[in-house]
DNA sequence: CGCGAAATAGGTGTTATCACCTACCCGCAT
DNA sequence: ATGCGGGTAGGTGATAACACCTATTTCGCG
């Protein structure tokens, strides 16, 4: 199961995060002198991330969940796709349930808050290169909470929030939405990108595909 | 079920279509002496035609398929949707399977070809008045064939165009989709194009949210 | 009583999407 | 052999969608 840079002891690296002194940090805590860990590379968006993971081959992917355009869990998403071997760790903020859910649904290794101790942070990369899981504690134990029965999905949308999207899965634009709501259409491109934000995705077709797969809407009356 | 103008023994209809020559001989092949049949008002398009059914409430809508902006179908299922009572009968060139198949699934109470005869016009507009439906014969044979265990959807789209809707549901920009499948993005929309007229939606969600219920693509793989 | 979450909405851009065109190539059927 | 559907692709323009901001109100929770 070490089939890239990992078989020379060496455990290849990528950081993704908007913020220059953040990726520094990190950079800083995981290089240090036994050249265990070795970042191979930056990026500051999804996107990029996408293009180097491609040209770099890491090993393990650091990405953090909210940046500008192609949000992390979507990237990871894609990653997970795209590159089966290629374990990517969640550093996040959010400790959230439906971030968890997200990030772990969209195929993550690890899902670890951004408060983790230098250490335990090399550990994790360490850990996860070799196969294993990582969550930060806090986390570990809402996961366990979602696998017994959760009812997570449920809470996951608010109200309004569900309303819009079962408009916008019946085909309905923004305009049209606002129209029958009665709200402006500022506020239903709002809703929609907090929508967007908690499902993990960065565009209306991929939430309601997960609406309507997951039967969070009622497409009765579509047809 | 005689709730409307239809009471006083005079059909309100309504022509929608882009042309106006088509629409002012219809018109005229409508309205004959015994008054029997009122031509309250003309649309251009789609939105126009949904509107007007609201203020004008005619007792039936004849209207074209193919319409700039959005399409006979997909204006049809709105009215369907939005005024149960208001009967529409798709005025249409096309004899095709799918377009048959999508106008009845959008509620159409008849499917006549533009070939028709004036008093057979006259005719069904009166039948569909009354809660008839109207099926230009060769239209017939074909709804009967596609109620004795039609295989039309899976031959509704074409191979390539189930490739493109399925990353499509998967969230897929068309610029992703061009390079994944290694066309240009003016192809994808083209592509996109047919599919909207195929479906008669008028909207990647829309067309995303019908192949994802009627499951006519694999979403095995999206998580 | 402040604090966060949800709902509301405006400002300002950049992209993506979609409509309507034309055009060429291919294979298949009339 | 001529047409026709499918796949390909470019031009042009309008509009919708989306990112990133800020800001207000309301409401429940420590």
């Amino acid at each position: 199961m070490a089939q890239s840079g990992e078989s020379d002891g060496t455990i290849r690296v990528l950081i993704v995060d908007d913020h220059p002194l953040f990726r520094a940090g990190i950079r800083e805590r995981l290089e240090v002198a036994d050249g265990t860990i070795v970042v191979v590379g930056e990026a500051e968006d999804g996107h990029q991330a996408i293009g180097l993971v491609g040209s770099l081959r890491p090993d393990v992917v650091l990405i953090d969940i909210s940046m500008p355009g192609m949000n992390g869990i979507e990237a990871t998403r894609q990653i997970h796709s795209d590159f089966p071997d290629v374990r990517v760790i969640i550093l996040s903020v959010h400790d959230d349930d439906q971030y968890v859910q997200a990030a772990l649904d969209a195929g993550a290794s690890g899902y670890l808050l951004k408060t983790i101790e230098a250490s335990e942070l090399r550990g994790s990369v360490i850990g996860v290169a070799h196969g294993d899981s990582a969550l930060s504690p806090a986390i570990a134990r809402k996961v366990l909470t979602l696998l017994s029965g959760t009812p997570t999905d449920a809470k996951k949308l608010s109200e309004r929030e569900l309303q819009v999207l079962t408009l916008a899965a019946r085909g309905a634009a923004n305009k049209t939405i606002a129209k029958e709501l009665s709200m402006s259409t500022r506020t239903v491109e709002a809703h929609m990108r907090n929508i967007f934000d908690k499902l993990g995705v960065s565009s209306r077709t991929e939430a309601v595909t997960q609406a309507v797969r997951h039967q969070w809407i009622k497409l009765s009356d579509v047809d």
